[in-house]
DNA sequence: TCCATATTTTGAATCGATTCAAAATACGGT
DNA sequence: ACCGTATTTTGAATCGATTCAAAATATGGA
């Protein structure tokens, strides 16, 4: 068998008509007489023809219809981090619906990235910022596509982002297990500043870390600040945002004299691993322990107990990153998205000591 | 500002350079000469040219450095589904150790799915053919681009694709129970056939079931034979291979006179729905029921308790089949590949009566 | 200085389609 | 039979780069 090397130029040759009204047999066969029509699609047929090559339409109309989600991540990152997930299902959910495909582009190295995001054939970006966001948007901005960043963690009005209200978000958990009567409640932070691991003292936090946690932080405070507790009196451990450094902070915590009845996670794939150690050590959750996530990610919804968590509206996000995109209609100002408090079974009123 | 609409000819002219030579600016910088090159790229600068547009480039190339990963499903199923995940991101893992770009292509109907495979830009096709998987194959084929079939459910030598051996895969499962000393075995088989829902008659099996789960069926069989337990005497529930299905199945099993002390799930996803339930019952696991599943889903080694299943050599399918599309050295035969008995917490012997 | 060789640069062809103004053909009415 | 309008078809230009043989230029040795 021969090399597929049929060309819509080689059908018209064959079937004797031009080159245009072979496309248009193809791309608008309305406009063809039905007789052409046929003869051409049977010597198309015959010759092996497998219709309009995409590339060249593609040339041609400058558009891919398809939509690039980079981070710099593994690619892996997509399919396993739940964060992610949530977000690239909500996205899927708006593509399919408009048609648009979906390429995943990532790359643990600046290099390889750089790369990867001037090759990848799509429309535009969105951006997930989570680490490394600066770069990401710097390397993009080089494109020359449209793009949109997720989970911004600088303040740059520039740059196109679609943002949530992190404050209000972690004040609005905080105010939740304070109504329940916690006055001992410990923070676990996220970040991947190695400095940030341990014990944090709340000077810290502004200077050194990202946005998106100081954000939350600062809401928590907020809270706390009504309620007349000093952050000085709330324990902040940093996670590295993965298990160990979760569990490590975990026994730091509870290895002290006056353990906490209750913990304000910054991601619920913290609070998840800590929910884990909690059941590990025997620590029943809520009735021994009350613990409150961050983001809202489907898994907070199955585990056992149920997580309460603060969601994040990840189809209105996604709706708004991809239209942006799509009709190339960047937003001007970074509006942030209100979260909304979902009350599972992982809080309850502090036991009676 | 102008529209970005700087072209590589557009440079040349500007820089007194003919094209070939711009070209070679950007694509091969150590063939011009600095001063040149120079001069050149500060004119791109002074234009805003953002290097060489990559749908040009590609339409020379003939090569998109991408793999397309196909199901009929929505777009959503490559992130929520734990199977499609581990696959995802083992299909990750291979393609960033080769700079390659992966994109998703998906649709719940045909037509949608066909346009989305036809427009597709990638230099060949990976197919999850859990559901609808022949009629994916078949619009992949027009393509004519390399493809590679996974989890095929039917039996057709012509079509290039990646297997298990579910059926030893199946009997290594029930073996595992049968020596534990386990003879109440129930099987909780998985399909998308509304038909085959509710309880399932041995005989309906070979007619009506799709290829994975009859083999893993035979090989369940098999195990039992060696056994001397007839057929028969296994109660086989089919679920939908979702929640409320997998609910509604546990549901008649137990509530019969003679509970199964162990369950055969044909995957992780049902066995870990079925955990779930065992657990809102009171029933323990593995102290009042066995359960294995099935696939190896990195779910599986988070759940409490852990569960004991057949894992599928994700690593190696997504090696094999990555390589074979970007080598379009597709496999001639089906060989299928071994599944390895993973124990963990979820199996133990049964309680005595 | 001249020639042979090495290095750069050029210009036109090519990749595979789509598009659109203009030309050709068909159709209907008188 | 003829004309005006409607429908089809044509052919050349275009999208934005890369490629490569040939031409131009530089370099070095005698």
């Amino acid at each position: 068998m021969a090399k597929g090397h049929v060309r819509l130029a080689d059908v018209a040759k064959a079937a004797g008509v031009s080159q245009g009204t072979a496309s248009n047999v193809f791309s608008r066969p309305d406009v063809v007489r039905e007789e052409v029509r046929e003869r051409v699609l049977n010597v198309a047929r015959e010759l092996g023809y497998g219709g309009p090559d995409i590339k060249g339409r593609l040339l041609r109309a400058g558009r891919v219809n398809a939509i690039g989600v980079a981070a710099v991540e593994p690619l892996a990152y997509f399919f396993d981090d739940p964060w992610a997930r949530s977000l690239m299902t909500a996205i899927g959910e708006v593509c399919d619906a408009s048609g648009t495909g979906i390429a995943v582009v990532s790359a643990m190295n600046e290099e390889r990235l750089a790369w990867n995001i001037n090759s990848a054939l799509v429309d535009g970006f969105i951006l997930l910022c989570v680490e490394g966001g600066e770069r990401l948007v710097e390397l993009t901005r080089q494109r020359q596509l449209p793009f949109i960043a997720l989970a911004l963690g600088i303040e740059d009005e520039t740059i196109p982002a679609i943002g949530i209200d992190n404050v209000s978000g972690g004040a609005v958990a905080a105010r939740h297990l304070l109504e329940l009567g916690h006055r001992d409640i410990a923070i676990l932070s996220i970040g991947d500043v190695d400095g940030l691991v341990g014990l944090v003292a709340p000077e810290r936090v502004d200077p050194e870390m990202e946005a998106t946690p100081r954000d939350r932080m600062h809401g928590y405070w907020q809270a706390m600040a009504e309620y007349g507790i000093p952050r000085e009196a709330v324990p902040i451990q940093g996670t590295l945002h993965d298990r160990p450094s979760t569990l490590t902070a975990m026994e730091a915590l509870f290895s002290s004299d006056n353990p906490p009845t209750a913990i304000l996670a910054m991601s619920d794939k913290v609070a998840l691993f800590a929910m884990q150690w909690l059941a590990e050590q025997g620590l029943k959750v809520p009735e021994d322990v009350s613990i409150i996530g961050f983001d809202g990610v489907p898994e907070a919804a199955t585990s056992l107990p149920r997580l309460t968590t603060v969601a994040q509206p990840f189809a209105e996000i996604a709706r708004r990153a991809v239209t942006a995109i799509l009709e190339n209609a960047l937003p001007e100002d970074h509006e942030a998205l209100d979260l909304e408090l979902v009350v599972r079974d992982s809080t309850a009123m502090p036991r009676l000591r």
